[in-house]
DNA sequence: TAGGCCATCTGGTCCT
DNA sequence: AGGACCAGATGGCCTA
């Protein structure tokens, strides 16, 4: 029932580092996101214009607005757009790849057959949940019988605690959304979207948990 | 070729 | 203000 350990997490290297899209260009970035009006801005009327008529509104204006020229803070505050759109991207692009190397170490402990394709991440994540709720049955199982073998011994309780196996409650069986509605991992994992118990039972003898068991 | 899965970009929201 | 998180959109790759 151990997994594999020669299932070394399998990074996924070519296209994480590879860019399928050719990054937006920046003008495209700065055109997708409608800057807000400035104040500052010169008027339509004099951008319009031509000759020199304008000059004597537009230094007024500017001699109302700050005097600063429009077209400089556009150009720093649309790199500035970008600059902090890029980092976004960047620090987007490493939380996912955590998350996906996440996925891949849970992949790693799951107990698959190294024929087996690489699970996607809905897989996983039912995967690991099934068998998470199989191995909580298992040592419920050998709890309860363990406890009717030997009845002077103290109750399971402390004695698992006791060994620092879990940290918590070890009475409280199953995971906190199991807990959350019912004592029933079956009946609680129904109610999930796109989790269930396994359909067909579980064999909950360790040595005999199957990897089709758990899908 | 349709559908599933995935990586990435993007803008919004919340938090520190 | 800047970072984390999230969900929607988009397009590439792969398989039945």
């Amino acid at each position: 029932m151990a997994p594999h350990p020669s299932d070394a997490p399998a990074i996924q290297t070519s296209r994480q580092t590879e860019q399928p899209f050719p990054s937006v260009s920046d003008d495209e970035v700065t055109c997708a996101s409608s800057a807000p009006p400035s104040p500052t801005r010169v008027s339509p009327d004099c951008a319009e214009a031509q000759g020199g008529g304008c000059r004597e509104g537009e230094r007024k204006f500017r001699a109302r607005h700050g005097g600063r020229s429009r077209p400089k803070n556009e150009l720093a505050l649309s790199r500035q757009r970008r600059s902090r759109r890029k980092k976004a991207n960047d620090r987007e692009r490493n939380r996912m790849h955590n998350l996906n190397s996440a996925l891949d170490a849970l992949r790693g402990v799951l107990p698959t057959f190294p024929d087996d394709a690489k699970l996607t991440k809905i897989e996983t994540l039912r995967f690991a949940h099934n068998y998470i709720w199989a191995l909580t049955q298992t040592l419920r199982i050998a709890d309860h019988s363990l406890y009717r073998l030997e009845p002077p011994t103290p109750p399971s309780v402390e004695l698992a605690s006791s060994e620092g196996g879990f940290p918590g409650d070890w009475g409280s069986l199953y995971s906190p959304i199991s807990q959350a509605s019912s004592l029933s991992p079956a009946a609680s994992l129904e109610e999930l979207p796109g989790l269930q118990a396994p359909a067909t039972p579980v064999c909950l003898h360790p040595g005999a948990l199957s990897f089709s068991d758990f899908l």
